[in-house]
DNA sequence: AGCACGCCGACT
DNA sequence: GTCGGCGTGCTC
């Protein structure tokens, strides 16, 4: 029999099937070929009786980790987002089964000489040795522990000393670093209430996909739970998505208090046998829930009978680097090979999402208020624009300096929330709130400092720098944006004694530094914490009264036409920080723009006003969901290259454009950061009406797929999260 | 990704 | 005269 066989190397050389003679082994199986003079993984991903090739090598059949269901979806994958074979296929399998040597793993653990004491082992290692000794009382305490945590814990030397000296026993534990057996379930009847009652009943009756949105508190997780719950009963397995960042040990605590050792959970903080060990609980049957980030929607469940996403609005959805994807039409699309049902669920949905509810194609059900008695907290929106004429030119406005002063006061705790992301800028006139737009895009145009002129990202029109606010006529007309140290500095001149905490990307760089910032604030060691987005999600901060959002409009103008509903769904989460139980809550909402939109239904959490109104703009201006943005994106070490590349690549899209009908919008621009790691890099921009995708979409692979940068990359990107 | 084959500059 | 630079091309 003849093997297809795909190997384990990411290059487009090899991105193709090579043939070897094998055993009739099941499509989907893992096999260790020679390729080259290299000894290989490879994956079989067809089979026939004869080749073309004489000279054929043997595949040796290993196992076979992939179901023929995960192989239709990875085919799926491979023509909706041009990957390669290799990369969709490492997204099924844990990095485990791609090494050589044997996937079982066994770890050395130590444990104390049992038939001495303490006192005589501690005499043994002697005074001299103060690390081995509080590495040994630690063994004592712990009744043992694996050879790898106590390295990493105590160094090396410490612990070969120690064991040169024979006070501690090893033995090869194979097994689970993290034992489960402890965790007992918990036998929690709840009670849903006749909303829950209704969305569950109604997913449970029904088929297809499904909306349920409910505004933070309304009780989304129990509906998730009750779901899953019924689908066990049936027999059926479950996968539910949540975003990357809500992956904390509480959220997972809950779960594996509830469903015990039938969930696995698959997130980044495994290592790569824990990780092999979750993915193959779940292989296996003995685990029948899988949560997860979005790659877990590759679990290796059979008989999936819900799939749910939980906050679908949520960016880290859609993959922004190899394999690209967008979990949640590969979800869809897995759910509907295995009969599944979809539920999407969130506080904001995505528009995209809503829209489609609102035709028909999902079915909309809606949790419609907090269970707990408390209602969300009130927002108060103070216009900035007004602080600034009657001649307050600092960042915090007299309203929330008051409401800080009594915050402070009380002993409770304060948020102030900066509404910051990238490095795009926009232009502000600080007297009226003007900003510059685009005239056709309505998007807001990003300043370039080198060329002293400003741009649209989304078509390239450029205009004159400005230096008098078109508007008003003030020379008040500048760049937008403040920083967090700013913010903390202004903070500490005002509150001599406030205790400040800071959050954003350059606090978070080191591993931890996150959930040590949210631990150390929910201690009440500060009493104020400043971030951006960061710390809007989530984390229930149970004494925090007072929200400030800063600049709550400065995401509105992130030359990005999602800016409203990023905003939007910012502001409402944010808020929904403020008070808890006992405590009301009070959010203060700073902008230049009072009057927009946003802050219009914002302000009373109204989402659906906001989709009314949202949904008309993106008709108007022709972005999606009304169109579809398509990106190739063109990187090179060497300009010339880069140019030329793009030349030719726009050239082959003008020709298909030619032959199937003109595009809402195509054009070729330098990509708004114009260099990344030494490369150059350009775009071919396009926008297409949805049917005109569906006829275009492998046209425009196969055309970026016929350039091939120098020394750089190339890739289409299909409405990107930033076109950075 | 590796590794071999292959055609042009400064070295024992 | 040779060693070696890394540019292209192949791996079933």
């Amino acid at each position: 029999m003849i093997l297809e066989v795909i190997v384990d190397i990411s290059t487009d050389n090899v991105d193709r099937c090579f043939d070897y003679l094998g055993e009739d082994v099941p499509l989907g199986s893992r096999v260790a070929v020679e390729f080259g003079k290299k000894q290989l993984i490879g994956f079989v991903i067809g089979k026939k009786e004869t080749s073309e090739f004489s000279r054929l090598k043997w595949a040796r059949y290993i196992d076979t980790p992939i179901s023929s269901e995960q192989l239709e979806l990875l085919n799926f994958m491979r023509t909706a987002y041009d990957l390669r074979y290799i990369d969709a296929l490492r997204l099924f399998v844990p990095a485990k089964l791609r090494e050589e040597k044997d996937p079982e793993y066994s770890r050395k653990y130590l444990s104390v000489d049992g038939a001495r004491t303490l006192e005589e082992l501690c005499a043994t290692v002697g005074s001299r040795a103060p690390k081995q000794l509080e590495a040994l009382k630690y063994i004592a305490a712990n009744g043992g522990q694996f050879l790898s945590v106590l390295i990493a814990k105590f160094g090396a030397s410490a612990i070969n000393g120690l064991r040169g000296k024979g006070v501690v026993e090893e033995s090869l534990v194979h097994e689970r670093s993290t034992p489960l057996g402890t965790l007992s379930r918990e036998k929690k009847t709840v009670t849903l209430t006749p909303a829950q009652a209704d969305a569950v009943r109604s997913i449970e009756e029904g088929e297809g996909t499904f909306l349920l949105h409910g505004v933070t508190g309304s009780g989304k997780t129990e509906v998730y739970e009750t779901v899953i719950e019924e689908e066990l009963k049936r027999g059926k397995t479950a996968i539910m998505l949540v975003p990357e960042i809500s992956l904390t040990p509480q959220v997972l605590g809950l779960f594996r208090a509830r469903f015990g050792d039938s969930v696995a959970i698959l997130h980044s903080g495994l290592n790569a046998s824990e990780r092999y060990d979750e993915w193959k609980r779940l292989r296996t049957g003995e685990a029948r829930i899988a949560i997860g980030a979005r790659s877990a929607i590759f679990a290796p469940l059979e008989n999936i009978g819900v799939i749910i996403i939980d906050e679908e609005h949520d960016a880290s959805y859609q993959s922004e680097n190899n394999p690209r994807y967008d979990t949640k039409t590969v979800a869809a699309y897995r759910a509907h090979l295995s009969g599944a049902k979809l539920v999407l669920g969130s506080a904001t949905p995505d528009i995209e999402t809503y829209m489609r509810a609102t035709e028909g194609k999902y079915h909309l059900l809606t949790l419609p208020e907090r269970i707990s008695k408390y209602a969300l907290p009130e927002m108060e929106i103070v216009d900035m624009t007004a602080e600034f004429r009657s001649g307050n030119r600092g960042m915090f406005s007299v309203t929330l300096k008051e409401a800080l002063k009594e915050t402070l006061e009380r002993g409770e705790q304060a948020m102030l929330f900066l509404n910051r992301r990238g490095f795009a800028s926009f232009i502000r006139c600080k007297e009226c709130g003007y900003i510059a737009k685009c005239e056709d895009c309505d998007i807001s145009l990003t300043y370039h400092m080198s060329e002293h002129e400003l741009k649209c990202h989304y078509c390239g029109r450029r205009y004159h720098e400005i230096t008098k606010c078109p508007n008003c006529g003030s020379d008040q007309i500048k760049q937008g944006r403040i920083g967090t140290e700013k913010v903390v500095e202004e903070l500490k001149a005002l509150f001599t004694k406030v205790r400040v905490l800071r959050m954003d990307r350059d606090t978070t760089q080191h591993k931890d530094g996150y959930f040590k910032i949210l631990g150390s604030f929910a201690a009440h060691e500060a009493d104020v914490l400043v971030g951006t987005q960061m710390i809007a999600k989530g984390h229930d901060f149970g004494n925090v009264t007072l929200v400030g959002i800063l600049e709550a409009d400065a995401a509105l103008y992130f030359s990005d036409y999602r800016a409203s509903e990023r905003t939007f769904q910012l502001i409402t989460q944010v808020a929904g920080r403020a008070g808890r139980a006992d405590k009301k809550g009070r959010v203060i909402l700073q902008t230049y723009a009072p009057r927009h939109y946003v802050f219009r239904y914002g302000k009373t959490y109204d989402y659906v006003g906001f989709f009314k109104k949202e949904i008309n703009t993106r008709l108007v201006t022709k972005f999606p969901p009304y169109t579809k943005i398509v990106r190739i994106l063109i990187s090179s070490g060497d300009e010339q290259d880069a140019v030329d590349c793009t030349r030719t690549v726009y050239k082959s899209i003008q020709a298909l454009e030619r032959e199937r009908g003109k595009f809402v919008y195509l054009g070729a621009q330098r990509s708004p950061v114009t260099r990344m790691n030494g490369m150059v890099r350009y775009q071919v921009l396009m926008r297409l009406a949805p049917e005109q995708f569906g006829l275009c979409i492998s046209d425009i692979y196969a055309a970026a797929d016929a350039v091939k940068p120098k020394s750089g990359s190339i890739f289409v990107e299909i409405n990107p999260q930033s076109l950075m």
